[in-house]
DNA sequence: GGCGTTTTCATTTGT
DNA sequence: TGAAAACGCC
């Protein structure tokens, strides 16, 4: 480890120990490489054994690079160390400390859809009108109280209105539900180890001296809760070191409190201040825009960030008619720029917007990833599937029980779930054993023989989840359901895919228990749960990244679009609150602080919401706190046209040298994403002809000959 | 109770 | 636009 590659204040932060450190990090400042030096140097150089060590990160994806930066580092072994989210710590204290809780230790992560489910079943059942309580507005109240610290019992003593004792009569049964179902939720997680550390100090006493120095990264975006986690572990021995950057906090609303870092001397006593302030990622010209923007925001933090830089190109702003030309003016700066596609990225607020930039990638045959949006494990065909596992694992989890039961039906509706519900209550016993009692339900037969049939089924994988491999049995199960029967039958193209993602999510299970030892069906839902779009991201694939601006934080690219740079969507300021526009302001320098070279904002002069008629829409505000003559304005004149003439000549170049022969209707062909398959007609000449290509997965696709980027495989592959 | 059709309503951002 | 809830018929 040679620590002369660090700056001065990077290698300060690095080797002091002892003591409060608070490291303010520039965006770009190498804040991931203190930190990974910092942990190699508690190792290597202080003697500290990996499993004195806590490390908090961002995202579980941060967590694993981490971890092989500083095993490169220290050449050991360091599998001790805990080093993960917030969440997946405390999922791992859980899993060895919830029994003084009184849960069992295979309980499931809810995660937001089964809590509101949840709520919404309460609601239903407490006879309240759902107009008036509906379940999202309650379960965000919930999450907020929660956030606050407010136990039920502290929302129950205060109450001002009829509309408070509602909420606490449905918050309250929201925990009691939980806890029978041996459930948490996501807040749980950071709050239940909380209680358990003051109803059992001789827990927390134990876990102050395993975690003998903490680690924290992001801290600018921690909550309350979190930070109670962490000051309980370490202000015994104040042995803590956080990372963070005020100018980079934009999760308020979720209830991430700026303050934590702003007052983190006051919390913690005499600290050591380090500030990270030379930029390394960006050019000048995108670190001064940056820089012009951030520094307009009132309540920050005393610092400023430069770099040696060079001073790059200005940044481009395009100005498009609506969202589909915004788009296709992407694509076109896209094909402008070098191919480096996995270097390349493309931003925007919401992420409804990325529907029409997708469509305009995936007609050009471009390939892309999107993070975000519908996540692959919220898929309803996919959690129909981890209802089953969770069903299995866990015999209370009501809210999974219902969900599949009937799925694929076994002829018992809502009448009979209901008296299921009921008799369990009443007798006390867990959801799934009131099946046991099938006969004394008052159902008729086709409705009792469902149920046995169906306690029979879970039983049976019950009792071969602790002797097989979880995705046999998931395997097996799937066959004994005719799931696959039950999808072909509908004979839809989504039906298809469908059953597509069920084959897909096995190979994730068998992805799985490859790389985990101890891989079990309770593991692998607790890894499920916690796991986000950026941990599945690819990074080296080579296709284009889009994403919403959250989900960039922590990451950089050569090429980064933003987009949708219109007042009202970016910022998307509802109420013009000051702090609210100042977290949008953040978020735009969050933004441009990705990119390493180059920057291309857009707007559209009017977008559709909902696919309904356009709304006229004006320019960002943001883009006006840019100086002006870092920035190059486009509109549709010759000088483009021309240079779309120039690329496309390069690009057939490109294509011509890829391909070795031209096109023509027969050949077989390879694409990156869709795979192999046949030419079958052929639209336009020369580089922008239109490819009819018949995949040899079925699918048939259009592709622009310039950006399908094939490989030709010969007019016989395969006949 | 099942299943197909109509209607409604939503968009910040995410662990 | 498109998913989920509500509706209505078998």
């Amino acid at each position: 480890m040679d620590l002369k590659l660090l700056n001065t204040n990077q290698r300060d932060a690095v080797e002091k120990i002892g003591g409060p450190i608070l490291v303010f990090a520039g965006a770009g400042s190498g804040k991931t490489r203190v930190l990974t030096y910092k942990i190699a140097y508690l190792i290597n150089n202080i003697g500290l054994p990996p499993e004195n060590i806590l490390a908090v990160t961002f995202t579980n994806k941060a967590a694993q690079e981490m971890k092989s930066r500083v095993v490169d580092l220290v050449k050991a072994d360091i599998s001790g160390i805990y080093i993960g989210t917030f969440h997946s710590i405390s999922a791992r204290i859980l899993r060895r400390e919830i029994s003084l809780l009184g849960y069992t230790n295979d309980f499931i992560i809810y995660d937001q859809q089964d809590s509101r489910t949840l709520i919404k079943n309460i609601i239903k059942n407490l006879d309240l009108d759902s107009k008036q309580f509906d379940a999202k507005s309650v379960q965000i109240r919930i999450s907020s109280v929660k956030n606050l610290l407010h136990s039920v019992s502290h929302v129950g003593s205060n109450i001002e209105n009829f509309n408070d004792e509602k909420f606490h009569q449905i918050y309250k049964e929201y925990q009691n539900e939980l806890k029978l179902s041996n459930c948490v939720d996501f807040d749980d997680l950071l709050l239940l180890p909380i209680e358990l550390f003051n109803k059992n100090p001789e827990r927390l006493k134990w876990y102050q001296n395993k975690f003998k120095y903490v680690l924290v990264d992001e801290y600018q975006d921690t909550n309350k809760p979190q930070f109670e986690f962490i000051y309980s572990l370490s202000s015994s021995h104040k042995d803590i070191f956080v990372v963070g950057d005020d100018d980079q906090s934009i999760y308020g609303w979720r209830g991430a409190d700026i303050s934590n870092i702003l007052n983190f001397q006051e919390a913690f006593g005499t600290s050591n201040v380090i500030k990270l302030e030379q930029n390394y990622r960006s050019t000048q010209n995108i670190l001064t825009a940056a820089w012009s923007v951030v520094s307009k925001n009132i309540n920050r933090a005393e610092k400023k960030l430069w770099t040696k830089n060079k001073k790059g190109d200005n940044l481009d702003v395009i100005e498009a008619f609506d969202e589909r030309d915004e788009a296709k003016k992407i694509l076109n700066k896209i094909t402008n720029y070098k191919k480096e596609f996995n270097e390349t990225s493309i931003l925007y607020r919401t992420n409804s917007q990325s529907r029409a930039i997708e469509d305009e990638l995936r007609k050009a045959g471009i390939p892309y990833q999107i993070i975000g949006g519908v996540k692959f494990y919220d898929r309803k065909e996919i959690k129909d599937i981890i209802c089953y596992i969770r069903v299995i694992v866990n015999s209370n989890d009501s809210i999974s029980f219902d969900r599949v039961i009937n799925f694929p039906s076994r002829g018992i509706g809502n009448t009979s779930l209901n008296k299921i519900h009921q008799y369990s209550k009443s007798n006390l016993l867990s959801i799934f054993e009131t099946l046991k009692h099938a006969d004394n339900l008052q159902v008729n037969n086709k409705q009792t023989q469902g149920m046995k049939a169906f306690y029979k089924l879970i039983t049976h994988y019950k009792k071969r989840s602790k002797e097989d491999k979880g995705s046999n049995i998931i395997r097996d199960l799937i066959k004994d359901i005719n799931l696959q029967a039950y999808y072909d039958n509908q004979k839809t193209d989504d039906a298809l895919s469908r059953w597509e993602n069920i084959e897909e999510f096995i190979s994730s299970m068998v992805e799985y228990e490859i790389n985990n030892k101890n891989a079990d069906l309770s593991t692998f839902l607790e890894e499920i749960s916690l796991l986000t779009d950026i941990d599945r991201w690819n990074d080296t694939d080579e296709s284009i990244t889009l994403m919403t601006v959250h989900s960039a934080k922590g990451l950089e690219f050569n090429q980064v679009f933003i987009t949708g740079l219109e007042d009202g969507l970016f910022p998307i300021v509802r109420y013009l609150e000051d702090s609210d526009i100042e977290e949008e302001r953040r978020l735009f320098y969050v933004a441009l602080t990705r990119s390493k070279k180059k920057i291309i904002l857009s707007y559209a002069k009017s977008r559709r919401k909902f696919g309904s008629e356009p709304i006229i829409t004006m320019k960002s505000r943001f883009i006006a706190e840019i100086p002006e003559e870092l920035i190059t304005f486009e509109s549709n004149n010759k000088l483009e046209n021309n240079k779309n003439y120039n690329y496309n000549v390069s690009a057939l170049n490109n294509i011509k040298n890829n391909c070795a022969s031209e096109i023509h209707i027969g050949e077989n062909v390879e694409h990156k994403v869709f795979g192999k398959g046949k030419v079958i007609n052929i639209e336009g000449i020369g580089d922008n002809s239109k490819l009819t290509i018949k995949f040899y997965n079925n699918m048939t696709k259009k592709l622009i000959l310039k950006y399908a980027n094939l490989k030709v495989i010969g007019e016989n592959y395969g006949k």
